[in-house]
DNA sequence: GCTTAAAACTGTCTTTTAGCAGTTTTGAAA
DNA sequence: TTTCAAAACTGCTAAAAGACAGTTTTAAGC
C-alpha cells in the first residue's frame, strides 16, 4: 500500500493533517486503484462507496444531462478530491469520473471516513473549506453560464484548463482533450468550439496541431473576456 | 435578544446544535438585525463581517454578472443561511442580499463563528454537509443552465419558487416578484419571461393576476421539462 | 375615482447558436 | 508505407433567443 507519509501531494486534505496521530488508525484503511487511461472508476447513480483522492494522473468528471447530452463537471489532477457528493445528502454518485490518463487513485470507503471526520475534527474542518471553495466555483460557473456568450464560455475554459495543467515547453496543454470534451466543458457543441479555435488562431490567441491546442498569446485571450467580466476567477 | 431556544426553525443548523452545552457561550454573541422591504443587508464585494440565519421572512442573494447584469443566485428564508461563502476562501462576500420583505436575521461574527465551529465538531460537520448539498443544487443548476432552452429554464424557476415558498389557498405564489426577478434568476430576459408565462397560460399550466403568479396544472408542468430531464431535483 | 409612474405586455427585427451533411485531416495499427 | 476509422473541419440552414420600440395594464397615492 502506497504510504500517505511518502506522498507528494501536500494539497491533499489528508496529508494536511496527517500530523495528527489519530489519523493513523484511518489511512491504513485506504485502498489504492490504478486505472488504465479511458477507464471510469465512478459510475453515475451507483451506490457511493466512498471517496477518491487522485494520487497521480488526470481525472475527468461527468454528469449526464438532458436529452442525454454530456456535461463535464470538472477536471482532477494529483491531490484532488473526487466524489466527495456521494457523501452526506445521497447514497448514490451524482456524477460519473474516469481517468484522462493512466491515474493512480486512493479510495476510502464512506464508513472509514465518516469515522475519520468524527474524530478528527480539523479534517472535517478543511473539508468544509474545500466544499465552500467548490461552491464558489460552481456558482461563479452558473454565472458564466448564465451570461457569457459561446465565445466568451469556450475562451474561458481554455484559460481554466491552462491555469489546471499548464503548458509544456511546446506550447500545448499539458493535457490531452478531444473538442468534443472542451465544447461538454463549455456547455456548447463541437462545431462551435472548432470555429472558434479557428477564428482564435486566425487573430493569433490560440495555437493548435491537430489534437494539440495551446495559448498564443495568454493577456490578449483574457482580455477577450475580462472586458465585462472584472472578477471571475474560478 | 431573541432567544434560540424559543426559536420555531427546526431547520436551522444552530437550533439543531444547541443540545450540546458547549454553544451557549457563543449564541449569546448573537446579533439581531432587522430588514425593511428591499433593504440590502450584504454588499457585494465588501469585507465578510459574519454569517447570517433568517429567523423570519424572505432573502434574495445576487451577484453582478457580466455587462452590468443581475443573476439571481438564490432565494432564503426561515431558518437559512446567507453569507456563507464570505467565509473560508476571501474575506469579502462574493454576493449581494436584500430582503424581499420585512425579514429578522441573526447574525454571527466570523470570529465567533469560527471559534463555535472549533468547539463543536457536530456543527462543522452538519456545515459541511450543508455546503455539500448546495454544492449538488449549484452543479445540477450548471447543467440546466448549459442544456436546457429558456422555456424549460422558466418553468424549473417556477418549479422551485412553488417547492420553496409554496402556493396560498387563492392559487398563488406565498412569495410576489417582479417578472425580471424570474429572468434574473432563469438566466433569460424579462420579454422571455413574459412571453413564456402567457403561453403557458394558453396551455392552462400557469395561472397569473397582475403581479401574482401560481401553477394550475403542476404535473403537467412537470411533464414539460421531465420528458427528458430524468433527475433534476435541486 | 383620477392620476401617473412602474410594470407588464406585444410585434418586429437581428443576432446567435445549434444541427445537419458532408469533406478533409490525422495518427495509430497493420 | 499504406490503410482506415476517428477526429477535425466547413458551409449551409433553421431555430432560438435577445434587443428594441412601442402600447397597455396595474396598483398606489392623492
Amino acid at each position: 500500500m502506497t504510504d500517505c507519509f511518502a506522498c507528494e501531494n501536500t494539497n491533499c486534505l489528508i496529508k494536511k493533517n496527517l500530523k495528527n496521530p489519530k489519523i493513523e488508525k484511518y489511512i491504513v484503511e485506504k485502498h489504492n486503484i490504478k486505472c488504465k487511461k479511458a477507464q471510469q472508476f465512478i459510475m453515475e447513480g451507483a451506490p457511493a462507496h466512498g471517496l477518491f483522492f487522485v494520487r497521480k494522473g488526470q481525472v475527468k468528471v461527468v454528469k449526464t444531462g438532458i436529452y442525454g447530452r454530456e456535461q463535464i463537471v470538472r477536471f482532477a489532477h494529483d491531490g484532488e478530491i473526487i466524489g466527495h457528493r456521494g457523501f452526506g445528502a445521497g447514497k448514490n454518485y451524482p456524477i460519473g469520473a474516469l481517468a484522462i490518463k493512466e491515474t493512480f487513485l486512493c479510495n476510502f470507503t464512506n464508513e472509514v471516513m465518516v469515522k475519520m471526520l468524527r474524530d478528527v475534527p480539523e479534517l472535517t474542518f478543511d473539508m468544509m473549506l474545500f466544499y465552500s471553495e467548490e461552491l464558489n466555483r460552481s456558482e461563479t460557473k452558473v454565472r458564466k453560464f448564465a451570461q457569457m456568450t459561446v465565445r466568451e464560455k469556450v475562451i474561458d475554459s481554455f484559460l481554466y484548463i491552462n491555469r489546471k495543467f499548464g503548458q509544456s515547453e511546446d506550447g500545448f496543454f499539458n493535457i490531452q482533450l478531444p473538442r468534443k470534451d472542451f465544447a461538454d466543458f463549455a456547455g456548447t457543441t463541437e462545431e462551435q468550439v472548432i470555429r472558434i479555435i479557428s477564428s482564435l488562431k486566425k487573430e493569433s490567441l490560440l495555437k493548435s496541431k491537430g489534437k494539440k491546442i495551446g495559448i498564443a498569446n495568454i493577456s490578449l485571450l483574457k482580455k477577450e473576456i475580462s472586458e465585462h467580466n472584472y472578477f471571475l476567477d474560478s
